[in-house]
Formats: structure tokens, C-alpha cells, sequence
DNA sequence: TCCATTTAATTAACATGTTCAGCATGAATA
DNA sequence: TATTCATGCTGAACATGTTAATTAAATGGA
């Protein structure tokens, strides 16, 4: 393993290319990839050790900082999950006792997710860790331009092909 | 589908909270998630109607940035993709005729893979396209946040926990 | 030479991403 | 009110992400 140049590839193995390959390995969509995986792979022990995954602690997350219990729809769009994935990431902690579902009486097709009391346990429980882990991935940049970057991020998302 | 604010959703529907929702929602790894979600829905419709996945592409595309033909792990590296895919994949694109895996004599454990005149033929027809949209969103900010942008996103890559 | 160890790649198993289809419920309207 | 349409959610199908196990081949000593 040698990790010689500047130009070496993310699971610390030796570079392939030095030159020919930057245009495509360093393109904007790789160092976006790049970039969540980095600060992901933070994480991943952390939550493996309490069985959860990325996305179930996204949830999880989302409904702790919502004041009332969010419907199924709206809590997609918090966590930016497709309803599919959502459908079935809410069927598993449901199961394993984490959350609830309740369907609204006035409209059947409705479901309101909430915490419940072990759901809220669990995260009392990780919270800390994962806001530990939050800042030291933050100050892996200095201040101001990391501000640059939630900006420039800030306004990419908003980038829609259509519009143009 | 309303869009009232500038926290809208990433699917075009409507706010779902207007203040505490924030800082999570807008957290770091989920802006992340966002701006590659923005930019990869631009490439979609036009890899979908070749038949292609993002991954897949981006081996097709690895494989015309390189002069030789890489073994299996150094594409890995360049595609930043986790040898299970990518061993799917090459699978996939090897069954469709695009690409052709050749293992070295001398160590029958690597194989070499390259593109064969199909493959070649389809990058050729799809790169002009894939170009214009990367220009595309690269004009969506400034030139100088752009490469700021950039560069952030470098450095984050670069984050290791175990280097704390 | 034999065997334990490493290495390259694949397979297995489970979870999510993505698109499309479908089901049930509500709402709108003729 | 009956029909049509829209909405909220779930199911299906296939591809990838992720970790762990496995196979096959090469390597390095005893």
C-alpha cells in the first residue's frame, strides 16, 4: 500500500492514474459521493453497534426533532427517503417496538408516525455520540469555508434540470 | 404542489416545517445526499434510455478515461465502487457485450477488463450529451464558488476518523 | 514439498434506491 | 348519487450498498 501522490484513491490503495484519470475521478458527482461517504463511514460502526442503519436513524432522527407526529409523506421529505424505502424502513421499527403508527381517523388512507417510548430512549441514548461525531467532521474544515461549502451545497440542491 | 418558501423539498412539494426542522434537514450529510440527488436526476432520463444504470455507466465511462485495460480492484478505485457491485455489474455489462473481462495468465486470480467496439461505440453516442449536462450544473454557481465548492468537497473526502 | 497465510474476486444475505403498478380512501363533479 | 379523478400509501421487481463468508490462486516459510 502506498499512498505516494496526492491522487490516491479512498480505501487507501495505490493510485492507478496520475493524470488521464482526474477529470472523471475528481468530477463533481464523484466528490460529491466522496465526500458523503466520508463523513458517513463515521457513523456506520456507531449505529451498527445498536443494529440501526443510516436511514433508520435518519428517521428516528427527524421524528425527535418534529414537534407532533408527522404522516408518512411528509416525513419522506424530511428524511429525503422515497416513499418505498420509507414504507418498509417504518414496517421494521415498527416491529422492533421503536415507533408508531396510527392511522387518522378522519382519513384512512393517513398514517401518523411517532416516536414511542423505547424509540425515544434509543436516541437519547446515540444523540450524543452522533452530534460528537458531527463536529469533529465540521471542524475538519476551517469555519469559513465551511460555510462556503453548506452555501455552495445549499445551492446545488436547489439545481433543477427543468428549469433551464 | 406549492412552493411557497426556499426550504421547499427536493420532490417539489411543499414546506413541511418551517424552523426546527433546519437544522437537521439541512445538516452537512443530508446536503450532501441533496446536491448529488440534484445533479444525478438530471443524468438519469438519458442513461434510462440507453439502458443504463448510473454504476454502469460510470464503469464505461472509467474504462474510456484509461489508456490500459485495469483489473478489477483498481476499477473498484476508480469508480468508487465496493467490489461486490462492481462484480455485479461487470457481470451485467460483460453479458450485454459492452465490456470483456480477460484474466492474466500469469496470476489466474485477476482479470483485466476493457470495453469491447459495442461499448466503445456506446460511450461515444452518449458522452456528447453527458458533457453538456455536467456544464450544465457546473454553470448553476459562479465560477469562483464553483471551484471553492470543489475544493471543500476535496478536503471532506479526504476526512478519516481514525486520523483523530 | 507441505501447509498456513495472503490476495483477487465472487457469492450470500439483507437493506435501500428507483421506477412502476396497484389498492384503498377521499374529493370533485356531472 | 354515481362516476371519475386525485391522494396516501404499499407491493413488486430489479439494481446497488454493505458486511461477511467463500472460493481459487499465489506466496512464504518450516
Amino acid at each position: 500500500m502506498i499512498n505516494s501522490g496526492r491522487l490516491v484513491t479512498n480505501r487507501g490503495e495505490e493510485e492507478v492514474d496520475g493524470d488521464t484519470l482526474r477529470p472523471f475521478s475528481e468530477s463533481l458527482p464523484m466528490l460529491l459521493l466522496k465526500a458523503r461517504e466520508a463523513s458517513m463511514r463515521a457513523f456506520r460502526p456507531m449505529l451498527a453497534a445498536h443494529d440501526l442503519t443510516e436511514q433508520q436513524w435518519r428517521v428516528l432522527r427527524a421524528l425527535t426533532s418534529l414537534d407532533g407526529a408527522p404522516e408518512v409523506t411528509a416525513l419522506a421529505d424530511i428524511t429525503f427517503l422515497l416513499a418505498p424505502s420509507l414504507s418498509r424502513i417504518i414496517t421494521k421499527l415498527e416491529d422492533r417496538g421503536l415507533i408508531s403508527r396510527d392511522t387518522v381517523p378522519q382519513d384512512q388512507r393517513r398514517a401518523l408516525i411517532s416516536l414511542t417510548r423505547a424509540g425515544i430512549e434509543l436516541v437519547a441514548e446515540i444523540a450524543p455520540q452522533s452530534e460528537a461525531l458531527y463536529s469533529l467532521i465540521e471542524n475538519h474544515l476551517p469555519h469559513e469555508r465551511f460555510a462556503d461549502l453548506m452555501e455552495g451545497l445549499q445551492s446545488l440542491a436547489e439545481f433543477r434540470i427543468d428549469d433551464i
